[in-house]
DNA sequence: TAGTTGCTGTGGTCCAACCACATGGCCTAC
DNA sequence: GTAGGCCATGTGGTTGGACCACAGCAACTA
């Protein structure tokens, strides 16, 4: 077992016993280091798989922003990882686009209509409306899909789902340039937005799951994703 | 952009363009490292990150297993993601076993019965008959979905398929020990694989995504999973 | 011809040093 | 007594160099 591995088998077992935690501040490099008769290099090599797998956060100088503290961001790192499997031509756009669907469709049909994620939801939408910046638009619409999906109440769904989509977000935006008219589709993606949350907030599972699929998989096909093998 | 971060951007850009894919060497790190004028040391922490997200595998020596080369298994490194983040008490098995449920029988319903993972399957399911250790008996079991989950051709289906298996193996081999009778409990299992494997073999969905939801949840109601919060 | 030996290049590990940064306490000037 | 500036401290970030174990291969030797 290469050293790092061994730094990273500790830091497991301190998650596992409940010694570390979320919130939690890592010992100093240099004091780990000394602790597990390790050099500095190696518990840092394991720092930076922690830091890959959304797991810390690393801050220079003193004060709550400093040091390695314990996070959890499942999502963005799983993101990152298929991000680069998708560049490495080894997972499909298509394929991802799919898989968000089948969560994404799942997600909408198991929320629960007083989640307290859909508020938030609303808020988002309402902020899109003034919204005409594709990128921002984007981003909002982002957190609007991902706060939907919290509405169902499986963490590991949300997380997927969020990675998903930050999987291929460059490959959205640049998407958005295939566009006949980037307005009018904003138009109808926010009113499909406005129809997913009612269905959800009503409670009508079997329509909002039809309008997820049919809002994700009626952008990609305007904006032509070449199905097996684009990237 | 801390240095090793640099490191990871050249390497996705190659991997973009088509420079570097599945098979190729990366340049030594010392020729890197002179490269792109950075360290050694932020090189290697740029690989050590590559290989935790499951795209390069490193090894000493010469020859053709020596040097970093470029893979890809994003499910070991999904699996491992997800498994610190259960560690950590950020993911509940409950979820994850959810999520895996809906995975796969989402996978069992769109299976093609001609697909060529489906004999591999059946060939698994062959040695499982005589199959008595336990361990061994959830290796060839976690290789069996998987190969069920392939025929269904979404390959990022299969990758989280595997890695949410992956994440709670340890987990699945402990829960083991709650049960009254392993040897009845592998035989229900075995006739359940071969009712699975009929079903998609038949073309019937529907029938294949039930037996897939009752095998998966029926094994954790009879081993006694906790919900909301084991781990 | 067959075996051995050493050269070469690979990743793996460690050390010592320096930098940039943010905080907090001390010290000075007012 | 207070306000301001300054430096000591501890943190991660980065670098260069050194040495090791390993696997292949070529040159050399018996």
């Amino acid at each position: 077992m290469r050293t790092h591995q061994l730094v990273l088998a500790w830091i497991e077992e301190q998650l596992a016993a409940g010694v570390l935690a979320v919130g939690s501040r890592l010992p100093a490099e240099r004091a780990l280091a000394e602790q597990l008769a390790v050099s500095r290099t190696s518990v840092r090599e394991a720092i930076r798989v922690l830091e890959a797998m959304g797991l810390v956060r690393s801050g220079v100088g003193s004060g709550p922003e400093a040091g390695t503290v314990i996070t959890s961001d499942p999502a963005a790192a799983l993101g990152a990882t298929l991000r680069l499997h998708v560049a490495a031509s080894q997972l499909p756009v298509a394929d991802i686009v799919q898989t968000r669907v089948l969560l994404e469709s799942w997600a909408a049909a198991h929320a629960s209509a007083d989640a307290p994620s859909l508020p938030v939801a609303a808020q988002l939408l309402a902020r899109m409306e003034a919204c005409t910046e594709v990128d921002a638009f984007l981003a909002l619409d982002a957190r609007f899909h991902v706060a939907l999906a919290e509405a169902a109440g499986n963490a590991v769904v949300s997380a997927m789902m969020g990675s998903l989509r930050g999987a291929i977000e460059g490959y959205a935006s640049r998407l958005t340039a295939n566009l006949p008219d980037w307005a009018s589709t904003a138009q109808r993606l926010r009113l499909e937005h406005a129809s997913i949350l009612a269905a959800v907030s009503a409670g009508d599972s079997t329509a909002a799951a039809a309008l997820v699929t049919e809002h994700i998989e009626g952008f990609y096909r305007e904006a032509g994703l070449r199905h097996g093998g684009a990237n």
